[in-house]
Order: structure tokens, then sequence, then C-alpha cells
DNA sequence: TTCCTGTTTAGAATGAGTCAAAATCTCAGC
DNA sequence: GCTGAGATTTTGACTCATTCTAAACAGGAA
């Protein structure tokens, strides 16, 4: 439950929220600790629950805005499946996610360059893609470990 | 609207439920037949009002439970972008999606064997994979026509 | 201080999807 | 052709993640 989350961690915040023209309040730093605290991709109830330790009075509606302001300047990942309530996820390199059918946990999967290539090559002319997910849907040896 | 849907197809429906069991239904055939009619991956609100023009009657529960039978007997896929609604796909070779942003069409692109491959192989060991989604999203050249 | 803008808050509203129970259908067995 | 069991459909109520609204708040520039 470290405290000791690195000042470089942080500054990123700063600097991500700057550059976009927002910010830094105790509110997005609370938040912003949590998802790096832990980094399991905890659902917006999750994130409330564990940020209301640190700060009591903040409000689930200020969850939602913090994690949206984290999307839209790139500072975090939103991870969908199904239907399931959406999760964060600060992990910023190029990954693809696992979801365990059994726990429910989602891991992230390590994306090789040649593969993210050989996938923007199916595209045909004409499609210019941002972004692409890709979730893998299964079971997972118990390899238990924090629930990356 | 195409009356001309091949008796192949709809002997597919007619398979796929008794090999689980199930009965083939009015309902089951009327919303089968509207996702073969147009390829468009509706959602459940829009199969709903396109088969109701063949049948009045029916009913928005019926149409959630027919298509969770499709599902379920691996008739149709489901498509799940970000939050928004879930859309239906009769689509069963293996390929990956495009959202369009401006449009929001979602457009189906063919997945060759061997990206699926490499794909799988990122998965660590351990990891067992029962399906795979992939999406991407941006924007598509009004390369126009049905919107596949 | 005062104003302005961006942020936070509480609570109401939305909307996709699910559930429960009654009505209806189907069909095997008579 | 009837009967009864089981599957399916229908309606309407319900859930719950998310969004919206409007009022309070914070903090910096003038």
């Amino acid at each position: 439950m470290s405290q000791n989350l690195s000042e470089l961690d942080l500054s990123h915040l700063q600097e991500a929220l700057s550059r976009s023209g927002q910010k830094v309040t105790p509110q997005r730093e609370t938040v912003f600790k949590v998802l790096l605290a832990k980094r399991d991709h905890p659902t917006v109830d999750e994130v409330f629950n564990r940020a209301r330790e640190a700060m009591p009075g903040l409000s689930l509606a200020t969850v939602y805005n913090c994690l949206e302001t984290f999307v839209g300047c790139g500072l975090v990942r939103q991870v969908n499946h199904e239907r399931e309530s959406t999760r964060y996820c600060p992990n910023l390199a190029p990954h693809a996610h696992f979801r365990d059918k059994e726990t429910g946990r989602v891991h992230d999967i390590d994306l090789p360059p040649e593969v993210l290539g050989s996938l923007r090559s199916i595209l045909p002319p004409g499609f210019d893609s941002e972004t692409i997910e890709i979730s893998f849907h299964g079971r997972a040896q118990a390899k238990d470990g924090p629930a990356s």
C-alpha cells in the first residue's frame, strides 16, 4: 500500500494535466495514487472505495470525473469487457487484456511491436485506426501474485 | 429486404437450435431473418424495430431472449464497443471489428489465420484463451455500400 | 475584495439490460 | 382430438452503471 509512489509517477499527472490546461487538485491526486498503488484494473466503485480511505468526503461523481479526465489526457486506459463495469488501467505500454472467466481478474498481456504491426496490416486501405483493443477471454492458471 | 434468404441460412438456425435441444419458433425465425437480411451489426433496439415490421406483436424481451439463445448456440456473435449498446453479428468467420468514429458504423475486418496465430502466441504459458476480440477504432473512408 | 473559471458535490435522471410471474404454445403420449 | 409437461413469450417492474443538473466551492487575476 506504498506511500512511496515515485515523484516521477505523480509528475506524470502534473504534466499530462497541464498539457491539456487542467489543474492538479487533491481529488485528482488521490484518485491517481489509487490507480498506481494497486494495478489490478479496478472499477469505478473500487477506485471510489479505495480513494475514500484517504479522502472521506470524495464523491462518486468526482471519481467519474477524474477518471474521465485521465483518459482524456492519455494518462489511463479504459478496459471494457462485455457489459461489465468499466475498469481502469494506468499501464500505457501497448498491451492486450486477458480476462479470467473464473476469477474475473484482468491481466495485462504484453503486445510486441511486430504483432501490433501485423494487426494493423489487416486493415484494408481507407481504414485509419487510432486505437486497437484486444481482449482474450478464458482461464488463467492460478499464477497468483498481485492481480496484475 | 429480400424474401430470398437461402434455405441454407435458415437450416443453420434449425440445426444449431436442435443441437442444443431448443425449438425453432416463429419469433426466433423472424429475429434470425432480420440479422441475415441486413448485416450491419444492429443493436437490440434496431433488431426489435425491424422484426416488428414482420411480426407486430413481438416483444422486446423476446428479442433479448432470441439473441441470447443465438449467441449461446454459436449462431451469432456479440459486438461490444466501449459502453455502447451491444450489437449483433451473424458473421461466424474469424474477424475483427472496426468502429467508425464519425458514423458509428461497425465494419468486419477479415482476420487471416496467421495473424490470429501470432496473437495467440503472445499469451504466456498458463493462459488458456477461448475467445479473442479485436476492435479498431478510427475513421473509415466513406467507401459506401451496405454498412457491412 | 470581487469576478471568473474550472472543479466538486449530491441527488435526480437515463437507459441498457435483467428478472419474475402469468399467459401461451408445442408436442409426446394417450 | 385431448391432456399435461416443459419450453417460450409477454408484460411490466426492477437494477445498476453511468450521465446530467444545479448549486456550492476554490483559487487565481484584476
